[in-house]
DNA sequence: GGCTAAGCGAGACGGTACGTCTTGTCTTTAG
DNA sequence: CTAAAGACAAGACGTACCGTCTCGCTTAGCC
C-alpha cells in the first residue's frame, strides 16, 4: 500500500541540511528537548520530507552520528611502530579524548542512550564504528603476540575489551576523568596483569 | 509560593504501589512506552501523588531500582576465601548474571540511558549502588597485595575497572555474550596480563 | 451513614470568614475564577468546614448574597405617597441603581448565571428576594387601583412584569445604559401605554 | 511567537462536527458537565483542533448557538398584517415558545450564563441574534405611528423592551409559566397601560 | 476539673479536566 | 508534480481543583 519513496530522487540538498540540523540543535539543547518539528524548521524542511525518510529521531540522529564519522572509519588501521606499548597508548588516547569532548559530548550519550531501545540501530553503531576500530586493535594485538611482545596464550578478544570497556565505563558512569594519564595506567595494567612477577 | 510537601503525611501504600507499577510496566512495554498516566492508573493513584513527590518519570524508574537494590547494598562485602581468583571469578560472574538477566534487562537499559541525561541522577546511582561495589572489590585486592598474591605496585583502581568495564561494554553495546566462561577469561585477562612472563 | 454535623457547635467566626472571603474574591477576579480553595486559603479556613456546611461553590456565594440581602429584604415595603408615578419611580430608580452598581456587578451577574444550572437555588434566590419586592409593587398598584388611579381591568401581575423585565433584560444583556432618566421612562411607558388616547 | 493559524486552510468536516457535538452534549448533560475533551471525543477530533480555533467551551458553543440561528436572522422582518395587535402577539408567541423549548433551554441558560462573564460574547449575540428582532419590532412599532395606531408620543424604545423584557424575565428566574396566553396579555399591558381611560 | 466527642486548620489523597506539546499522517498551495 | 507548509487525530504532558480522607489541636459541655 504504502509506496516506497524512490531513493533516486531524493534531495541531497535537504538530507545534508536535516543531519545538520540534528546535529546542531542535539548539541544545543540536548536531544531529549529536539523535536522533529523543530528540526524541520531548521533544516528549512518540511516535516514529511523527514517522516519519509527516517522512521524516527533516533534514526535521523543516528544518521548524523554516522556521517559525522565516516571519516574516523578510514582510520581504523592502528599504528604499527613497533612499539606495542606506544601504540596502545595512542589509540586509548585518542578514545579518551574523543568522550571527553565537550562539543559532541551530548550526542554521543544521546546516540548511547538511544541504542539501548532500539537493537537495530546498536547493531549498525557497532558494526560501523565501533567493531572497526576493536578489530584493528585485535589485529595490532595480534601482531605483537606473533613477534614474541605477547604471551602466546595471551586472550585478544578479552585485552581488546580490557581496553576499550574502562574508559566507556568511566564515561557513562561519570567515575572519574578521562585524561591521558588515565589512558597509560589502562595500557600499563593491561600489558602487565596483577599477578606478581617471577623474580 | 510552591509549598514543598510534607514528608511525615506521605502515603507509604501510595509510594509502594507507584514503585510497584512502574517496575512492571518497564517490563512489560519498556521503558519508554511508560507514562505517567499509566502508572498512576496501574497503581490506582492521582497523577498528582506522583508529581507531588517526583520531578519525572525518570526519577520514579530511579527510585524503583534503587528500592530494589537497596537489599543488594548490604551484600558488598566481597567473599575472601582465601583464594584471590575464586573470589574475583564470583564477583563477575554475578555481574554477568545481572546483566544478562532478561527480568532487568530493560529496566537496567533505561535506567542507564536515563542517567545519561541527568548528571544528579548518575551521581546518586553511582554513589549508591556501584561505588560500594567497586570499593568492595579494591579492598579485596588490596588485602591480597598485602599477602603477596599481587605485585606490590599493581593499580589497583584500575583493575577494578578493568573487571567491571568489558562486561558493562559487552552489555550495552551487545557485542557479544554474557556467560560465566566470559567472567572467568575477564578475571584470568586481569591477572595475568598481555606480557610475556619471564621463562 | 453520613452523619450530619450539628449546627449548634458550628464556628460562627468560620461561617462569617467564608462569607466574607467569597464576597471579596468574586469582587476581585470574579465567581469563575474563585475556586474552593482558594476562599479557604483567604478566610484561613480548612476546605472540610466549607464542604461541612455547603454543598458547592455556587451555594457558598448564594448564601454571602443572601446575607448580604437581609437588610434590604425588610425595606420591601413600598412607599406610598399617594403619588403612583413618583412611588413607582422610586422603586424603578432603585433597582435601576442598584443593578448599575459596580460593586455588585459581578456578584449579580455570577449568582444570575448560577442560577440558570440550579434550579432550587433559582426557587429560594426568587423566594427570598425577588418575590417580596415583586409583591409589594403588585400590592401598591392594587391600592392605586382601589382608588381609581388605575383602570379597573387592569392586568396587575403583569404590569408588575413589565416594570421589573426591562431593566433586568437591559442588564443582563447590556443593550443599554441603567440611568434614572430610563427607569422614569419605563414607569411613564406602563402607565399610558402605546394606544393612542381618546382625545 | 504564536502564529496564528491560517483559516483557509480550517477543515469544514471538523468545524461542523465540533459545533453539533456540542450541542448534542450541552442537550444531553448540560453545560456545566461538557468538557473539551468530550466534545473533541465526541466530534472524532484531536483538542488541539478545537483550541486552534476557539478560546474557550463557552466561544464553542456561542458559536454553535449563533451558528443554529443563522437561519432565524434572515426572517427578522415582522409580518404587517396592518393588524398591530395580532402581529406583535404573533411575535411574543414566537418569543415565548423559544425560551418554552426544552430541547434548547439548556443550551440558551447556559449561553446566557456565559456572556455574563464575558462582554464581548454578549455584544455579538446581541447583535447578531436579538438587535436584529428588537430594531425589526422598533420598525413595525413605528409604521403603527405613522398611520396613526399608536400615540404620536410613544416611546418606541422603552415599548421594544416592555415586551421582550417580561418572557426573559420570567424566564431566567423561572417564576411563572410561558405560554401563548401570557404572551397575549404582554401584549394587551403593553398597547393599553395601566392608567384608566379617559371615558 | 477531667473526659470525650465534635468542629476545626491543614493538607495529602484518588480523580478529572485543563490547555499545551509532540507525533506521525494527510491536505493544500506555490514554485 | 514536488516539496514546503501546516492542519489534522491522537494522546501524554504537567497543573489546577475537585471533593474525600486522615491527621493533631482546640473547645465545648457532660460527668
Amino acid at each position: 500500500m504504502a509506496a516506497p519513496p524512490d531513493p533516486a530522487r531524493r534531495s541531497a540538498r535537504a538530507r545534508r541540511s536535516i543531519l545538520d540540523a540534528t546535529t546542531a540543535l542535539t548539541a544545543e539543547v540536548g536531544y531529549a528537548a529536539v523535536t522533529v518539528e523543530a528540526i524541520a524548521a531548521r533544516a528549512g524542511v518540511g516535516k514529511q520530507t523527514i517522516y519519509r525518510w527516517w522512521p524516527s529521531k533516533g534514526a535521523v540522529l543516528f544518521d548524523a552520528i554516522l556521517d559525522r564519522g565516516s571519516d574516523a572509519e578510514r582510520g581504523t588501521a592502528l599504528p604499527d611502530t613497533g612499539d606495542l606499548r606506544a601504540d596502545l597508548q595512542a589509540v586509548l588516547r585518542a578514545v579518551v579524548a574523543e568522550l571527553a569532548d565537550p562539543a559532541t559530548d551530548r550526542t554521543n550519550r544521546a546516540v548511547t542512550a538511544e541504542i539501548q531501545a532500539d537493537e537495530s540501530l546498536a547493531g549498525e553503531l557497532v558494526t560501523r564504528l565501533l567493531r572497526p576500530q576493536m578489530e584493528a586493535t585485535a589485529d595490532r594485538l595480534d601482531r605483537a603476540r606473533q613477534v614474541g611482545q605477547l604471551a602466546p596464550d595471551a586472550d585478544v578478544e578479552v585485552a581488546v575489551e580490557l581496553l576499550f570497556g574502562p574508559p566507556f565505563h568511566r564515561w557513562l558512569l561519570r567515575t572519574g576523568p578521562l585524561e591521558d594519564e588515565y589512558a597509560d595506567r589502562l595500557v600499563a595494567g593491561v600489558l602487565s596483569g596483577l599477578a606478581p612477577r617471577a623474580p
